[in-house]
DNA sequence: GGCAAATAGTTGACAAGTCAACCATATTAG
DNA sequence: CTAATATGGTTGACTTGTCAACTATTTGCC
């Protein structure tokens, strides 16, 4: 008796928790085999090659990071010289955001090597089990605000 | 042309990397309306309740974690009164762990709402759709490793 | 027995993520 | 026009996570 077990390896988001800090640590590994960028940079890197993010707003919304994240990470990409902020005369509280040519030319080398590892990753799958997959992110996804009535046992 | 667009969204690292920050603020919300422990801490009491965890290294393999992170973490559980940790003489390097009465009392307390929170997570899937979540995420921690020939593109 | 290697844990340094206060600029409502 | 509000961004404080160096035991080998 007494016996509250708690099995932590059932635990959807345990799993969870363990699976995305080992693919995190693959990832950045994979970066640093190939340059000096950390895994927060490339995510940013990439989302600037959208033309459709102009300013830092933009990559604000479309990753849903921290706001002094985003402003910290461009910074460093700025320092690199791998993206270029710039002042919008329009409206003088926005940053225009741009890769640079070496930010340019980086994401196409890597490319290549990233798109290959989720190849990797996704090696087994059929197209079928993919899609169920992305469809299962979704559905916890709009699962993850505040909950009501937890405690309603 | 020169369009390197690179759609994160359709990434699956990224969209569990996604989910997995907002399932640990959900979390960590919901533990803090409760107890004043964070996540990590609320992690390893529920490994403690399990009878085969008799050593700090226990926890250690158990979790996956960093042995920094297990010892700091242990640390503050004890100075909470929650967990106590105490010497092994039959072997002077390990550690000793078990839960306290409070550590006990407080797991109980919580584990009905945990449960409630995986419950309302996983409400809408069929048991066989968890199956094969479960299945999907044992096939991606098997391929958390390092990768050979990234390059042969 | 004595020395190298293995194991368990601690600690410090540093990177990344989170939170909230703050500043500057724009918008809007009276 | 101007005062309140909203928006975009920066910064500092704090927490969490990661890595490596280090200490203390114990084990295994000669």
């Amino acid at each position: 008796m007494n016996s509250i077990v708690y099995d932590l390896n059932s635990h959807l988001t345990y799993r969870l928790a363990r699976l995305q800090s080992q693919l995190s640590a693959q990832a950045t590994d994979i970066l640093k085999q190939h340059t000096d960028i950390s895994l927060s940079e490339w995510r940013v890197l990439t989302i600037l090659t959208d033309p459709k993010i102009r300013f830092q707003k933009d990559v604000l919304k479309a990753m849903g990071l921290d706001k002094g994240q985003v402003s910290r990470t461009l910074k460093r990409l700025s320092d690199k010289k791998l993206a270029i902020l710039s002042a919008d005369e329009q409206d003088q509280r926005n940053r225009i955001v741009a890769l640079t040519d070496d930010g340019k030319s980086l994401v196409k080398k890597m490319i290549p090597i990233m798109l290959a590892r989720q190849a990797h990753l996704q090696n087994g799958f059929s197209k079928t089990e993919l899609n169920s997959l992305f469809h299962f992110i979704e559905m916890l996804e709009s699962k993850t605000g505040p909950i009501k009535d937890l405690e309603s046992t």
